[in-house]
DNA sequence: TTTAGATGTCATGAC
DNA sequence: AAGTCATGACATCTA
């Protein structure tokens, strides 16, 4: 596999170098994979392989979705298609079928424009012509001179080194200088690859200023050029303001190169055909009702002015390479599988307005997509699983109407699956997660050691994994297209992305299609999750889910036997009874915590405010201590002062002073004071003492 | 990355 | 006995 990119790698490398060497510039970025994709090698789990389809074939019967041989089986079988490939001469195909698209006659040069209605008139015509030339050596018995490389300027990658000549690049070359090169070989690059952020991108580039600065023949490349890349895209609206714009342009320059174009020159092609042509487009088809209607007010497009007879020109551009693709295919009967029943059953349940309606999820597709599904008819429906779009119809009706995931996912589940990986797993990595949807429990089937949150982002996620399913489902086109037709695929792939000397493999990873297939995931989830309010608590999304009629707050605040009464009086199944209680007495204890939790909170305030009071009583008690304390002691500095004056006043009989230590003063209980010898004293003390012993 | 707080849930006992 | 409440314990989420 690494050698076989290398080979391919270099020899793109080496194709490079001989166009930069002739003077054309070559943006190998966008043809060159993911270094990590050169280096590591195409996993199996980005390649678009369906599991299905496989699974039932003789290869895949043995493997389990979750066989961790799945992977070097699809590995394998990838590698030996890409081996049989080597020997197939599409890719030269491809160049050629391009290189007739936007190739002019050698008298066709000057006027620029009418080369591209020519080459589209021949490759209406002639349509096997690009599969049946041999290479790049085929297209100047064809054309002498390269169409301006303006308006399709992916030409030098393609032909110029075969087949112009010097003096055709230094005509390009002087173009160029009119203020289109840069951006022309940039379109060139995005104009490829078809990327929205390309031409996004380029869309800024070129303002109006550019349309209105340019004169002459300019103006006429400009413009178509301006048409070219528009009506590639699949952005029909921003088709419609620049065609207003580039009318606007070509009013202040009446004697235009466009008007100057003899009708004559646009073999067999009218304006209505090619506006049918246009509206043909399988990319465009969707939105024919509205183009219709688009184009019945819009002057631009319904008036048979001159500057809109080349319109279709720069339209018939792009019918052209969408037939050439057509044409160059190796099946038949396109128009066949491309009739609306086949869109319509990809879009039956979608919504106007929702993001996976019918314009939308047929946005999400590739151009490529739609070609490859349109153009494998037999071969690719049949190997198309039929449930893939009753899956389609399924998520979206779980999406718009609340389906029940839970259905959704038992309808979905095979009969022999036994983790419902059956019918996601195959898809891509993120169908793992998506599978889980299968393995949704509600309520007593949640676990005893379960805890709910698990279940929780089962469910919730369950819901995002039927959209994701959906995306994946989408993705699983392409893998069908990938398997049962891969060389058709292959084929459109090397179309539509202009990477040529490319094998499939190495551009599918590419960054657009990264980047497509990321902005289809973003588009696809983005209106689930904003379906599936994340504000919504998991019992709500539950009760949403099962089309519990009954809101959370009902079914909690309700009256036990109201609650019963509507139990009994509703139709509702096991599940939904299960997961009604469930949801009354998480709902009951929800509350019930929330008030033990206030209350308890309320306990611990309470005491705090308990403890703050008793730290205040406690200062004031200490400090109504000290305060008695300082009392007491001035009480006893005063009696100390008053007995000592009183001894010091006392005289015994015969005149002398009393001792204080030998005398001491006694209050009679009558108030009468007696000076009373200590000895006295101490024994009477000891007395009343023993006394009050002896009573106790 | 860790951590504390908030919240939901379950189990259990009491009413 | 069923329903509800209260609460401890645990898990998860979030700032």
């Amino acid at each position: 596999m690494k050698d076989l990119k290398k080979y391919m790698t270099e020899g793109l490398l080496q194709f490079a170098i001989l166009l930069s060497l002739v003077g054309v510039r070559v943006d190998l970025d966008s043809y060159l994979p993911p270094i990590r994709e050169i280096i590591l090698g195409t996993s199996s789990a980005y390649s678009q392989i369906p599991f299905h389809s496989l699974r039932d074939t003789w290869e895949g019967s043995s493997l389990h979705p979750k066989s961790p041989d799945l992977d070097s089986f699809f590995t394998a079988r990838r590698l030996l298609d890409e081996v049989r490939a080597l020997g197939d001469t599409r890719v030269p195909r491809t160049e050629v079928s391009a290189w007739l698209v936007h190739t002019e006659p050698a008298d066709a040069a000057d006027t620029g424009t009418v080369s591209a209605l020519h080459s589209a008139g021949s490759n209406e015509e002639g349509t096997d012509t690009p599969s049946n030339s041999e290479g790049p050596s085929q297209p100047p018995a064809r054309s002498s001179s390269l169409q301006t490389s303006h308006a399709t300027p992916s030409q030098p990658h393609i032909g110029t080194g075969a087949t112009s000549t010097p003096g055709d690049y230094t005509k390009e070359k002087q173009e160029d200088k009119l203020g289109y090169s840069e951006e022309s070989y940039s379109y060139s690059y995005l104009h490829n690859d078809n990327g929205k952020a390309g031409l996004e991108e380029e869309v800024t580039q070129h303002s109006e200023e550019d349309a209105l600065s340019n004169t002459g023949a300019g103006d006429s490349i400009d413009i178509r050029a301006e048409i070219d890349r528009n009506t590639s895209s699949l952005f029909f609206e921003e088709f419609i303001q620049l065609l207003a714009q580039t009318e606007n342009a070509l009013e202040g320059t009446s004697e235009n190169s466009f008007q100057s174009v003899p009708p004559s020159s646009r073999p067999g092609n009218t304006v209505g055909e090619l506006w049918q042509d246009f509206l043909s487009l399988p990319d465009l088809n969707i939105t024919l009702e509205d183009i219709q209607s688009i184009s019945n007010t819009n002057h631009a497009v319904s008036t048979p002015v001159p500057f809109n007879v080349h319109l279709p020109e720069a339209i018939s551009q792009n019918i052209s390479l969408q037939e050439a693709m057509f044409a160059s295919s190796p099946t038949n009967g396109s128009s066949e599988d491309h009739t609306p029943e086949n869109l319509l059953q990809l879009n039956s349940s979608a919504i106007p307005g929702d993001p996976l309606s019918a314009t939308n999820l047929t946005n999400l597709f590739p151009t490529t997509d739609n070609n490859s599904r349109n153009s494998t008819n037999q071969d690719l429906l049949s190997g198309l699983d039929e449930n893939v779009f009753d899956e389609i119809n399924l998520m979206s009706l779980a999406l718009e109407e609340g389906f029940d995931p839970l259905e959704v996912s038992q309808l979905f589940e095979e009969p022999d699956s036994d983790s419902g990986l059956s019918l996601n797993s195959s898809h891509s990595p993120t169908s793992a997660s998506i599978s889980d949807t299968s393995s949704i429990t509600f309520g007593e089937e949640e676990g005893a050691a379960g805890y709910s949150s698990d279940s929780e982002s089962t469910s919730y996620d369950g819901l995002e994994g039927a959209v994701g399913g959906s995306g994946s489902e989408i993705n699983k086109f392409g893998q069908l297209d990938d398997s049962n037709n891969y060389d058709e695929m292959s084929l459109h792939n090397v179309y539509h992305n202009h990477t040529y000397n490319q094998l499939p493999t190495q551009v599918e990873p590419s960054p657009e299609h990264h980047y497509s297939w990321s902005m289809k995931s973003n588009k696809i989830r983005s209106p689930c999750v904003n379906a599936m309010d994340k504000s919504l608590s998991r019992d709500e999304r539950r009760a949403k889910s099962l089309r519990i009629p009954f809101t959370v707050d009902e079914i909690v605040s309700m009256p036990v036997e109201m609650f019963n009464s509507m139990l009994s009086k509703h139709y509702l199944t096991e599940t939904q009874v299960s997961v009604i209680r469930d949801i009354r007495r998480r709902g009951k204890n929800k509350v019930a915590a929330q008030n033990c939790r206030k209350r308890k909170l309320d306990v611990i305030l309470n005491l705090e405010d308990d403890v703050n009071q008793l730290k205040v009583q406690k200062e004031k008690l200490l400090k109504e201590q000290a305060q008695c304390s300082k009392s007491m002691s001035h009480m006893k500095q005063k009696l100390n002062d008053l007995y000592r004056d009183v001894f010091n006043r006392l005289r015994d009989e015969q005149g002398r002073p009393v001792n204080p230590n030998h005398y001491t003063l006694h209050c009679n209980s009558d108030g009468s004071i007696m000076v009373v010898p200590r000895r006295l004293f101490k024994s009477e003390q000891n007395k009343d003492t023993q006394k009050d012993k002896k009573q106790k």
